[in-house]
DNA sequence: CAGTGGTCTAGACCACGAG
DNA sequence: TCGTGGTCTAGACCACTGT
C-alpha cells in the first residue's frame, strides 16, 4: 500500500533492506557509518532511488539516521520499533523474550451495533471473539480481546493460536494485516484486571485499541488490549512535517 | 533528513502538499476520491515520483489511504497526526483549542552527568531548564520540563516563550527540531502533579520523554511531560514491515 | 574541494480493482 | 479491458559536510 510493502514483496528493495538489516544487527557498532546509497545501488544493480527507499523506511523504523553530506549512521538500538504493525509474539521476540498465552477462549457473538460499526460488517453477522493473557517468559504482560468477522476465519480452533494471530490468519486463511489504526490511553488497572496482571491495583497501564485492514482496506480486526505500564513503553522516531 | 522535509523546503512536493491538504481540509467528504497520481504530476508539471512521495506520507500521517488498482481516498477525520514532531501549541490549535501557559519559569543550571549524557554536553556545560503548565482553553493539559544546551538560546527570556517554544527557537535562534526521539510511559500522578493538573491523586497520565535533533543530528532539547490521561490519547496509523 | 544525501525528471513495466 | 497505484531505471542538479 505504500513503501513498506516493498520489502515484502520480492522485488529488490527486499533484498537491499535484507542486507542492510543484517549489516545492523550483524555487529556494526553505533553510529558506524552504512554503505553510500551510490555504492549500494551500484553492489544491487539497482538505482539510488530503490536505496533510498530502504534507508528511509530504515529510519522511520529508527534504526539509522541520515545527515545530509555526511552519511547514513547506525541508531542506538535502543530505541524500539513500536511504529510497525507487529503482533505480540513478535515483539517479544524481537525483545529476546519467549510469548505465549494462558486461558484461550474463543466465542461466537453476534457483533451488535458496537462491533458492527468498528468492522464495518452488520450489527447480525457472527464475530469471534478472542480473549487471552500474553505472557512473555511465563510473566503476564498483557490482556487482549480480539474480535473478527467469523466469515473471515471459519472454523478457527484455540490449537491455532498457539502463536501469533497474524501469523494464522495468513497461514490458514489467506487473510494478512497490512495497515491498523491505533489509539493508546493512559490508564489504571481495576481489581479484576490487576490480578490477571499479577500486579498491584491501580497500577498503570496502556489500553490499545487497535483496528487493522488489508491491503484491500477490508476492516479484519478489531482489537483492546490493556498493556502492563510497568513492562511497556512506545518508542518512536517522530520528524516535523511540513507547517499545512 | 528523510521525504518529511520535502514540504519545509521550497520544492514542488510543498506545492503539491499545500494543494491536497487544502483539498482534504477544505470540504472533501471521508472516502472521497483524490485526484490520481498522474493528473496531479500533469497538474503541477512534475512527475509522478514527486507526487507519490507527498501522498506517501499523507498516508502516513492518516489523513488518506491508497488502494492498489483504486485510488487514493481521504481518511476519516478521528484519526490523529500523532506520529509527527509537534508542538504542544501546534497540537492544540489543531484540535481546535487554545494554548497557553502557566507559571513559566526559566533557569540556568549545569547540566550534570544526567543531562549532559542526554544532551550529548559537557557536565559542566550550562542547561536551560523550562517549566510550564500548558493549558488549553485554560484547562491544564500537560506539565512540562525542557532543557536545553544553554549555548543555543543565549538570553531566552520568559516573556519569548507564550507561544511554541520550537516557533521561538527557529524564529529568534534559527534553531530548528526536525526529528526527535520519543518514549511514551503510561503512570499515575502523584500529588503535586495532581494538584498542578487538577486532577486527583492516582490519576493516569502520560509520561512522554523526548530528544529532539536538529538536521544536523545535533541535539538541541530533552524534554519530559506529563500528560493527563482523561484528555489525551495517541492516535497513529501502523503499517506491517518485512518480517526481518 | 570531493563526496554525501535531498530533490527531481521522463519515462517503463507490473499488480491489482472495477466495470 | 482500462485505469489505478507499486516498483523501477538512468540519469540530472542542488545542498550540505568534512577536509
Amino acid at each position: 500500500m505504500t513503501s513498506q510493502d516493498t520489502a515484502l514483496s520480492g522485488g529488490k528493495s527486499a533484498r537491499v533492506r535484507q542486507y542492510l538489516v543484517g549489516l545492523i544487527e550483524g555487529g556494526m557498532e553505533p553510529h558506524a557509518r552504512m554503505p553510500t546509497e551510490r555504492d549500494l545501488a551500484e553492489q544491487f544493480g539497482t538505482t539510488r532511488l530503490t536505496v533510498r527507499r530502504v534507508l528511509d523506511q530504515l529510519g522511520h523504523e529508527g534504526r539509522v539516521y541520515r545527515t545530509q553530506g555526511a552519511g547514513t549512521f547506525v541508531s542506538e538500538p535502543r530505541i524500539a520499533k513500536s511504529v510497525d504493525l507487529t503482533s505480540f509474539s513478535d515483539d517479544m521476540r524481537a525483545r529476546g523474550l519467549k510469548p505465549g498465552s494462558l486461558g484461550t477462549k474463543i466465542e461466537s457473538i453476534s457483533a451488535g451495533a458496537d462491533f458492527g460499526a468498528r468492522l464495518q460488517i452488520s450489527p447480525r453477522d457472527a464475530v469471534i471473539h478472542i480473549a487471552r493473557v500474553r505472557i512473555a517468559d511465563g510473566v503476564p504482560m498483557c490482556l487482549e480481546h480480539c474480535y473478527m468477522p467469523a466469515s473471515l476465519v471459519p472454523g478457527l480452533e484455540v490449537r491455532e493460536l498457539q502463536g501469533s494471530l497474524y501469523e494464522t490468519l495468513w497461514r490458514d486463511f489467506g487473510v494478512r494485516a497490512d495497515k491498523a489504526e491505533q489509539s493508546i490511553r493512559a490508564t489504571v488497572l481495576d481489581g479484576d484486571n490487576a490480578r490477571a496482571l499479577s500486579v498491584p491495583e491501580f497500577s498503570p497501564a496502556f489500553q490499545v485499541e487497535r483496528i487493522a485492514y488489508d491491503a484491500r482496506g477490508r476492516r479484519i480486526e478489531y482489537a483492546v488490549s490493556i498493556y502492563r505500564g510497568d513492562r511497556y513503553s512506545y518508542d518512536m522516531v517522530i520528524y516535523r512535517n511540513a507547517g499545512n
